[in-house]
DNA sequence: AATGAATGAGTATTCATTCAT
DNA sequence: TATGAATGAATACTCATTCAT
């Protein structure tokens, strides 16, 4: 169900399907491996051997592909931070025609909702990155530090226009995008992490949350 | 010496001088140490004997006092959390008079701030508790899961009175609730892990996001 | 393109040059590019990838012409050793016709001058042999031996022949042979393997050490 | 029969002999350890888990007291340079007191005698350094030069007070200088590293490469 | 209680060698 | 012949834990 888009893009134009189902990529083999094992163990109870076994290759393989455990760590998670950050930079495109409240506000249950699907298919991914992976590699903290930024920055953007074009109050955008990227993360953690659906489906998730971004509590 | 509120606040105020300047307190002394050490260096990169040697007793002694290095570092994690949740206990027997919206929104801004105090004062833990605490032990995941819940039912008890008193909007509670609990997990996060003050001293921090916890982005 | 003139010094002299420019002679670009290598990180620090990657083959090459790597470095120490035996009985020929000490001195002076020539032109093999070659290969250290044996015999033979030809005193002719050859070791050593030329021409070191071996240290 | 006398210095002043059979210094056991099975088997072809065998000491006890296979055996070759060095230094005490040509001959045997005897004592350690030392450690390599070019200078200075005092012919000190270091490598190495006495006792063997050295082969 | 020397299980990584293409 | 991807045996080193003193 991962979706290891890294390599294994093979192209079945038309001929020749039987061979398909053997395109021997270990690189791929591995990383789908490892994802599935990281997943089920976290980083520091998982062995090099215990993904090799996964991916039934030898223990020498592993090495010809990546230099060590942190490595293939590494490349699966910039592998999902890149498909995220991809994600934002589409979506930044389309944001431009935005003019009113109600424009915004469905843009904003737009954009989550998509966000949230494509978090859904990162699942494994992004167990590990919500879970398990601070401490890993330094190259590791600064990508998600990077990711968490650009998307506070996605929505602080958002903030401001709002308050240019009227229609938000007068806010400390630094603070609320923080907050707005919070909620997010830690809702994602609930659903996708602990498997905790809330009771409802994503797009009600979605709508609850922008409501309440938009309204507050109050009535 | 020890910088650790952990235990053994004893106020020896006046008689026996003598035994305050030295408290052979070994298990406070490790603890205190450990919570410097895996604060400097995670979990996982400390060894034992990181601990003995800041601690400087002998290897040995560690294992009179906790049963290995998951064992110490879950009391350093449940002590933090057992005076989190007493705070919380204490934040709720004063709810109740609460009547109108303004009350509630001073109540909110005080238990907010006061939060943010507590856990300033945690900043070590705190850094643990947040970037580390995963796949150490059941225990410690178990725990920190409570913590939340109880953070989070808290939250939710507050938006149940406040619909029912007829000043917040029907809202789904518990996703709300998880929102709330969310900003709040990440702005500690940013603040006292990361230490980006966000340009703010922590009582604006706090006023902040009551207001958009209350009002919402729209003007 | 080869530096090595180990084997196949096949003089293609008019016809078909087309074969010449790429003589595709696996085996001698192995060796030469083992010579190279060895002599740069010695036997144990050189992996069989070092050498096929000099030789610019691909891995499994190397064992189409060599058992493994003690092989590959067995044919190199072998040839050299070859090369210096070879040299030894064609100046075992010429030796029978000296009758004085002065003549006899003359061709101690010459032989020794070729050999260091000899020694000098296998620099690169000389310097595996003289700082590597032990317990690589029991073959190996046979054969050193047996290099050895047969220097000393040759040296033993030709200082028999002076004590009965009456111009060299009594002495113990196995001692003083074996001590002549650990000077020439050494001093090959020291200028072939450490580069230390010693301040003198080749020619001049010879004299320098014949005229010592004749007339000792006094006056 | 090695000597290790690295610690163990037990000073058995008088009192409880009792406790000399067994005073655990788990540095000499290994170091005498390594020094066995090097000797037998060579650096490459020993592991740690082979002298931790030996000594009958956990593997991890090595890592306590030595940082890696080099070290120890780093260790093992300085002690032994180490004592040859303190060796020639006391000798070249004595030398002062040489005027004659005599003199200097009966100078130079009882050297070369306790020389041999010296290293005889060292046989184990010996072998390693005479056929093993290379490629081992750079600082390994360099105490060897170190040990070879203190042997030479000795020599070299003997050799230029004999020129000046009228003894020794004029000659270039350090071609013969090395030279003659060449030989007592070289006839060490037969003696004591290969076991082949040359059908001598040691002080003849002495007495023989003096006489070469003093007198040269002519009659 | 306190010590710290000793233990040894656990694992990442290398690299000679093979073999299907 | 030539290739080079795949193999997996071999081994150094770490570090939590014990226990005799």
């Amino acid at each position: 169900m991962t979706d290891m888009s890294v390599s294994k893009r093979i192209a079945i134009v038309g001929s020749e399907e039987a061979t398909v189902e053997k395109t021997p990529d270990r690189a791929s083999d591995l990383l789908a491996a490892a994802a599935r094992v990281f997943a089920r163990q976290g980083f520091h109870d998982t062995k090099v051997s215990d993904i090799v076994g996964e991916a039934k290759v030898a223990q020498g393989t592993f090495y010809l592909y990546f230099k060590n455990k942190q490595d293939i760590y590494f490349r699966l998670v910039s592998g999902c931070c890149q498909r995220v950050l991809d994600h934002l930079a589409a979506a930044s495109a389309v944001r431009k025609q935005v003019k009113t409240a109600n424009e915004a506000r469905e843009n904003s249950l737009r954009l989550m909702i998509e966000l949230f699907r494509l978090l859904e298919s990162e699942e494994a991914i992004l167990r590990l990155i919500l879970t398990d992976s601070s401490s890993i590699d330094p190259a590791i903290d600064k990508m998600l530090i990077s990711l968490k930024e650009a998307l506070v920055e996605h929505v602080e953007l958002h903030l401001r226009v709002g308050i240019q074009d009227g229609y938000f109050r007068q806010l400390d955008t630094k603070i609320i995008a923080q907050s707005m990227v919070g909620m997010v993360y830690h809702l994602s953690f609930e659903r996708f992490v602990r498997g905790r659906d809330l009771g409802v489906p994503l797009e009600q998730l979605a709508q609850e949350i922008v409501n309440f971004e938009y309204q507050g509590l109050l009535i």
